[in-house]
DNA sequence: TTCTGGCGTCACGGGACCGTGAGGGGCCTC
DNA sequence: GAGGCCCCTCACGGTCCCGTGACGCCAGAA
């Protein structure tokens, strides 16, 4: 499924590239993927937009701090967390958390430290205007309540809708019953009927399946709805 | 002025927390509180409401990652920076993390690493949903277009009020002509005239000042608008 | 078969939000 | 003092969003 959160490692060092995608994938169920340059580093992150990003400070084609900068300037607003395996630790740690850097991890490292900084982030930036999910064919925007779809075409929701999408996806692919889902999105107190929610759903749907009869991403189970990502 | 960013440091070494306190208050421009103790702390952190924590992980009447869990509790959603002077190291930084703290830095430490991280931190957690803004005596929260005033009453704004009142605050108070914040409010191809901006002023003092008659928060300045912060 | 409950479809009306028009006050310049 | 400019005030109408009502379809139970 495509709903795996994707971490991007752009490392020289292919016998560290190798590990660390192992662990990420069999051990923890993320989406891995590597670069050994810089260069391969911009082009899988435009193609595979990463949740997260690490980065090593010495590449072969550039140094760390400028591909950075550069990943900033492409506008990937992803957690990247720095390596490095340098003596003079001071001054480069601030020198990459100024280039746009979110963490600094001294080579070596224990993984697990690596990723519980990962989490942190991750976690953090869950909450972020720039939090971008992928639902099925589509870029979802919370924060700005849009969604993009393959060839660039951005079609609006409306607050109710983008935040019924959201807390589907934050369920996976479990189902939602509509009793829960009201509760998250009119509130503790929520004073509509299910009904109010079905038309929400309907409408939804008008927007987001590209055949709204037989619906491919919004499912309807017994009881309530489900999201197929 | 009110506006400075606020720093809560939670440490029972008295030396570190003078020297942290000068060092973020002369050489940084920041707020900084202490507390020596992690009741102190949670009370500073409510009255307070710091932008950042920098927290000790050994506290006299509790454990860091203890303290952290119950600000996290207490609703405490700004970056939480621990800080250690252990030796077994690895086992405490995951440990910390996952009990909701943002990062882990480890003693003895330089100012200007503690700095820069922290610096990093609030950079990412700007555009969080979680970010809190105060605004004379509102607490402002951009994402949730809220306005609450102390005595918890809350207001709601608009869209372009949120946004137009988000922008002047990031611009401190320094005045910002009118064809910048149309130019930030309503996109680069703006086809809205100044005439609509100033509307939109108006409706905002209405929600906002007590005396709309005379502004005290949203200023007029030739050319543009100013907030008192 | 008929009935019933779960869900989808679609139209209607109210309210929120926003842009614009009309008018007015204050200040400066001529 | 007349005119012009900047800005405030407030009302009006259009559009979007949302809740609800009305109706239809389908499956399972009676």
């Amino acid at each position: 499924m495509s709903r795996e959160t994707t971490i991007l490692i752009i490392d020289d060092d292919a016998e560290l590239r190798q590990a660390l995608i192992e662990q990420f994938e069999l051990e923890e169920g993320f989406d891995a993927i590597a670069a050994a340059d810089a260069a391969a580093g911009f082009a899988a992150a435009a193609e595979h937009r990463p949740a997260a990003v690490v980065l090593d400070v010495s590449l072969p084609d550039m140094d760390g701090f400028e591909a950075c900068k550069q990943l900033r300037d492409q506008g990937v607003k992803a957690p990247i967390i720095m390596l490095t395996g340098a003596a003079q630790e001071e001054e480069q740690q601030v020198q990459g958390l100024d280039a746009g850097a979110n963490d600094y991890v001294l080579k070596p490292f224990k993984f697990s430290v690596l990723l519980a900084r990962i989490r942190a982030h991750l976690r953090s930036h869950e909450a972020s205007e720039d939090a971008v999910y992928r639902i099925g064919p589509y870029e979802f925007r919370p924060a700005l309540r849009l969604l993009v779809d393959p060839s660039d075409k951005k079609v609006r929701l409306t607050d109710k809708e983008a935040s019924i999408l959201r807390y589907l996806y934050r369920s996976g692919e479990k189902p939602v019953g509509r009793e829960e889902l009201l509760r998250e999105v009119w509130g503790y107190n929520a004073n509509v009927t299910t009904h109010t929610l079905e038309t929400h759903i309907y409408r939804l749907r008008q927007k987001i399946e590209p055949d709204a009869q037989s619906p491919k991403l919004l499912i309807t189970e017994t009881g309530g709805y489900r999201l197929q990502v």
